[in-house]
Order: structure tokens, then C-alpha cells, then sequence
DNA sequence: CACATGTCAGTGTTACTGACATAA
DNA sequence: CTTATGTCAGTATCACTGACATGT
């Protein structure tokens, strides 16, 4: 069987056979594969009231962190490499829709705390396991050593990308 | 070694132990490495006169057809999936830039033929050299056996989640 | 006074929708 | 008249920059 990468190189090929595209045939499939399960995920978010990537990450980062789920929005920008004023927008739109509530720091009165509401909590774990049966259906065709050596493939593409 | 990856998973077993996260692990550095590999490409792509990766994509369309690089915005409009409008944006961008030409068609007066300009040639040939450089350090890490197993094992995958 | 935190207003980018002019 | 092609104007989205209010 042959992919739409298959079928893209097998153009290029011909259009210029002096290229050696054997490290083509596997960066394109990287980035097809996320494109697809990209694809995947942004409709999932969709169907549950965050429409945006980007507010849906700093739901997952305050869950992240565990009990009580609360993070300032400064640890958040720098987690999230969003600047103040544009995480200040996601959390408007959060707020709003009732995912998380912002209530001011307890001794530092310039300071604000952010937390993920009940429901918050809630649909983060309800799209994280929705995200897993994703992954399952994705991973369908290798079986366990399959996976286990792929994964370990992708780790020495990502340390050489410098992924620390 | 530990990819950030291995360092998310760990957080995240730690907040939800009951999380089968096998999945997750070869998912999540297939999006890692497509996200680093997008910032290397998107950065290549800025240093040539052409900002935008759909602009660019606009020229790889034209560029695979071979000669004489010649499609309608219609055509085009299909294989990369924008509007109409869309297009037209992008095609006045890259012609101001110099790296396409807008002509009537001969017969039919409503169409127009859109061609890359030598100049436009050129550059994508040269983007295109460097992207594979950039896919060699990419894999660097890995011989010839690891890269075949690697392409095998995503096609694998990108024919389950559908990819003709 | 210098620095930190968070928000607001205005801007830039890019593609979309819908309307339109022209022609087949 | 209906359909096709391409363009234009206006809109939406989202984050950025820079200015600002407040507080340490």
C-alpha cells in the first residue's frame, strides 16, 4: 500500500530524479501524521466548548499541575510562551465560558490566581481520554514492540533536534 | 537520554497513574518533531523573500508540475485547499514579490494562467536544497536501516487514519 | 525610584464569506 | 438564463506591541 507520501515523492522524483529524498520519505510522513491527528484533535476540542488550541493548553497546564489546579497567569505565559496580554485574553474567553476563575492573590494585591472551575477539571480528563482513544485508533496497526521502537526512533530524531 | 516528551509523560502519570500513556508517547513526538521541524522550515522559508508557508506551498504547486510551471488559480485553488479569495491574495503577494506571473488565457477570457517566474524557480529549488540538508541533521542520528524501518512504521499509521 | 504584574487598546496577519464583474 | 472564473470588500481570529494602572 502506498500513503499520499508515497505518492508526493514519486511526483517530485520525477520532476527531479538528482535528489536522494529517502529523509523526505520520513520528515513528510512526521508531518503528515501530526497534520492528520492535528486535524483529529482540533475537531474533538471543537465539540466541547473551547474552540481554540490555545485556550484549551492553558486549561491543560493548570491541570497539570494538580491540586488545587491553580497557577498565576505569570507561570502560565511562561509556560505557554504566550505573551501577558495575549494570555490575558485567553483567560477572559475561559473565564467566560466558565472553565476557570481568576481571584486575586491572598498577599500580593498586583497579583491574581488563576484556577480551573469543577467543570474545567472535568472536561480537561473527558478530551484527555477522548485524545488517548484517538491515539489508539491511530496506533492501530503496530503492535506493542512496534510502538515501543518507534517511539525510540522519534526519541533520537528529537534529541538531535535538540529537544532537551 | 530523556526527550521532553519523556519529562511530560512522567508529569502527567504522576497526576493520572490510571492513564495507559504508551499511545501518548509515540503520538505526542510525532507532533514534537513536526513542531520543531515546522520552526527550522518556517525560519529557512523567512530568510527568502517568501514569509508565509502558504505562499510558499502556492510555488511548490506550481514548481511540481514541471514545466512550464503553468497552472490556473482554479487548479491551484483545489490541490491546496483555499478559496477562491484566498488565493487571489496570495497569488497578488507572490506576484508583487516577483516570483510568479499572472497572463490571460488564450481562449478563455474569464481565466488567467499563473506561472512561476525564473526567479520563483529558483528559489524553490534553493528552499528546497536546504530543507533536505535540514532533514538530513534531522536524522542524522539514525542509518539507513533505522529510516526505512521509521518510514514503514508511519505509513503504517498514516494509512489508519486515513491517508490515501 | 526601579521593578513586577496584569490588563487594555490598537495593529498585523491571513484566510474566510458573500457580492460582483466578466465571460462561456 | 445558468454556470464558471477570478477579484474585491468586509469580517473573523488570535496573538503581538506598547501604553498604562496598580502595587511591591
Amino acid at each position: 500500500m502506498t500513503d499520499r507520501v508515497d505518492s508526493a515523492l514519486e511526483a517530485w522524483s520525477d520532476e527531479r530524479p538528482d535528489l536522494d529524498l529517502s529523509g523526505a520519505a520520513v520528515v513528510n510522513r512526521i508531518r503528515r501524521a501530526a497534520t492528520l491527528i492535528e486535524e483529529r484533535i482540533s475537531a474533538l476540542i471543537t465539540r466541547h466548548e473551547v474552540r481554540n488550541p490555545g485556550d484549551f493548553d492553558t486549561m491543560v497546564a493548570l491541570r497539570r499541575v494538580g491540586e488545587p489546579y491553580e497557577l498565576s497567569p505569570k507561570q502560565l505565559g511562561e509556560q505557554l510562551l504566550v505573551t501577558s496580554a495575549g494570555l490575558s485574553g485567553r483567560l477572559d474567553r475561559l473565564e467566560a465560558a466558565g472553565m476557570l476563575a481568576r481571584r486575586p492573590h491572598p498577599f500580593d494585591r498586583r497579583a491574581v490566581i488563576v484556577s480551573l472551575t469543577q467543570r474545567g477539571q472535568e472536561l480537561i480528563d473527558e478530551v484527555h481520554a477522548e485524545t488517548l482513544d484517538l491515539y489508539e485508533i491511530a496506533l492501530a496497526g503496530l503492535e506493542s514492540g512496534d510502538r515501543q521502537r518507534l517511539a525510540d526512533l522519534l526519541r533520537v530524531m528529537l534529541l538531535d533536534l535538540g529537544d532537551t
